[in-house]
DNA sequence: CTGAAAGCGCTTACAG
DNA sequence: CTGAAAGCGCTTACAG
């Protein structure tokens, strides 16, 4: 069933049945409801590509993943908010995914040339981005999750990861912890800087200083977890706090503190940042989970929100959100037991 | 840039110029070199609606998922392994998510309408899935992964769900293991009642019967792995030996284990069926886990494989893939200690 | 080996 | 409030 067919049923121009399905003003009441009962009854839907052709509108938002490695449960997440605000407009979420940094600049030319997608979500930046650059080169619409060195003239969301880290060190040293490990991401990862800096602060204003044996830098694995806490327990001096990334490096970060031994929430303290996984909950841990948190998955939702208002023509500038996070105190965390 | 002024600046036809980027082979190998360097150069690529009405294909596979709990971490690695295979042929994904299994319904139906997508995949069958008949109707092609009661005639792939779990336990009972726990998923899907099967015949081969206390039915995630297992431990005869259904189950009923005061691998067996994720890894466990092992990610890719034969016209009975499943026995499973 | 032209199924400016 | 017709940018049967 295409359009023509639908309107030679009706008796009526393919334009008028466009403009009714499609709201236009200017349709009566009656002819209006005949058409959407009828399209209705015979389950029509207009042909994407020959609306996207006329319109020059795609009706999708694009998203490019580099390497499996970067698909997993925080994008799993973040895609399931980001889809629950899109499906309000029937808007999709095109995946594509390469293998390289390059190939991914050569997937944006791509999706930009066949205006396969709108607009893309545009993730994991680092502090200065050559992806903006060629975006708006590309005159392709975006919005990034995260922030760069200077976020001013694009829509942006993210969380304040500084702020958070800063509060979360605040409380260890208030409990007594000068010796704290920070299980970090990838450096030059604008999070990742951000969340460095906001652990620096709060050392420097105690008058401390954070020491490099005490900070590592990796993936969010479990894996990467336990080899980072099991290095930091094996220092001569090691930490009696430590702050883990995500729930991923705090699973490994657990169990090296275990197999040490030692007891969570007494011998050492934990803090993890919680993004919010439905199948993996801070407070069903033993002991129950100290974090910072923020959901990654309303991020998403908050991220399609923003490219819709984008879409309809809100300027950049306006759309840029940075999101407090909860700092979350339960059991992993207590005073310094030892020197 | 498009296909006119492409060929209006090599002075050639928009004929030649198209059929040349798509490999027709009538044309000259100087014209296609010519034209290949042009559209390089000047970053042309075809516009895919205006493709996509000309020739009736997307270059899209979708995938439906219901309501953001059925996106977690099984989702991405699978969308990842998908990928990894489609990319070759320049298909992306298209991601709807929809709220319910009526809404998914009409998600298929408007999919098939609009002509957004060349195949779907479907998943999370149940034995007898009202969904396979629908796409059948809409004439939309599909790889299920996983199977239904009779899946003779429609292309699948899926995994041993049975044998593995007949395995792992007929394992477990030449370890001496009678009273073993099964965590698995709802009933009524395939996987779940194939496991259940499984266990059920491996016991009944050694003249036992499965005791539906030791039966725990619900989603993969820490929380419920936690809360089955406790239950399993509360009981006045408990396992000597557990099936994890996840490595999301394995977490939570590890630690109910241990906050039994309890050590796996001694005083309780512990298998899980690991879909490996790269982020959390059974042989880094303490104690390592025995697992029953099937990498989803390569199912993905499988799927991708099969989509893309099915659409060149292979018949949906020749693509057809059931894999066994490996059976890892590592430090978490043992002779049984108790009585 | 190359090209002119029809057609895919919509949307929308223009006319009434 | 409704309709005839042009046009979006490709692909491809047909002709040479």
């Amino acid at each position: 069933m295409n359009l023509r067919e639908l309107s030679h049923l009706l008796k009526l121009s393919q334009t008028t049945v466009s403009r009714a399905l499609n709201g236009f003003p200017e349709v009566s009441r009656d002819t209006r409801m005949r058409v959407q009962q009828a399209a209705e009854l015979h389950g029509y839907h207009p042909n994407r590509s020959a609306a996207g052709l006329a319109t020059g509108r795609a009706g999708a938002i694009g998203i490019v993943f580099v390497g499996g490695a970067n698909f997993g449960p925080h994008q799993s997440e973040f895609l399931g908010g980001l889809s629950k605000r899109l499906k309000e407009n029937e808007i999709d979420i095109l995946i594509t995914t390469v293998e390289s940094t390059n190939a991914e600049m050569a997937a944006y030319r791509r999706l930009a040339a066949s205006k396969r997608v709108d607009a893309v979500v545009l993730h994991s930046p680092t502090l200065v981005d050559e992806r903006i650059e060629l975006l708006k080169r590309l005159r392709m619409p975006f919005v990034l999750h995260g922030r760069t060195q200077d976020s001013s003239n694009f829509a942006h969301m993210d969380i304040d990861n500084e702020g958070s880290i800063k509060r979360a060190t605040s409380y260890l040293l208030d409990l007594g912890h000068t010796r704290i490990g920070l299980v970090n991401g990838f450096r030059g990862r604008t999070f990742a800087e951000h969340r460095q800096s906001g652990f620096d602060t709060a050392l420097a204003e105690r008058g401390l200083a954070s020491d490099p044996l005490l900070i590592g830098n990796g993936e969010f694995t479990d894996e990467a977890g336990f080899r980072f806490m099991k290095n930091f327990l094996q220092l001569p001096k090691p930490p009696t706090a430590v702050l883990a990334g995500s729930m991923m490096s705090a699973l490994g970060a657990l169990r090296a503190i275990r197999t040490a031994g030692l007891v969570v929430g007494q011998d050492i303290s934990l803090i993890a940042h919680d993004d919010v996984f439905p199948y993996l909950n801070a407070e069903n841990m033993v002991p129950t989970l100290s974090t910072t948190r923020s959901s990654i998955g309303a991020a998403g939702t908050r991220i399609g929100e923003l490219l819709m208002q984008l879409l309809s023509g809100v300027a950049p500038e306006q759309l840029q959100d940075i999101w407090p996070v909860d700092l979350v105190v339960r059991a992993s965390t207590g005073p310094v037991t030892r020197n």
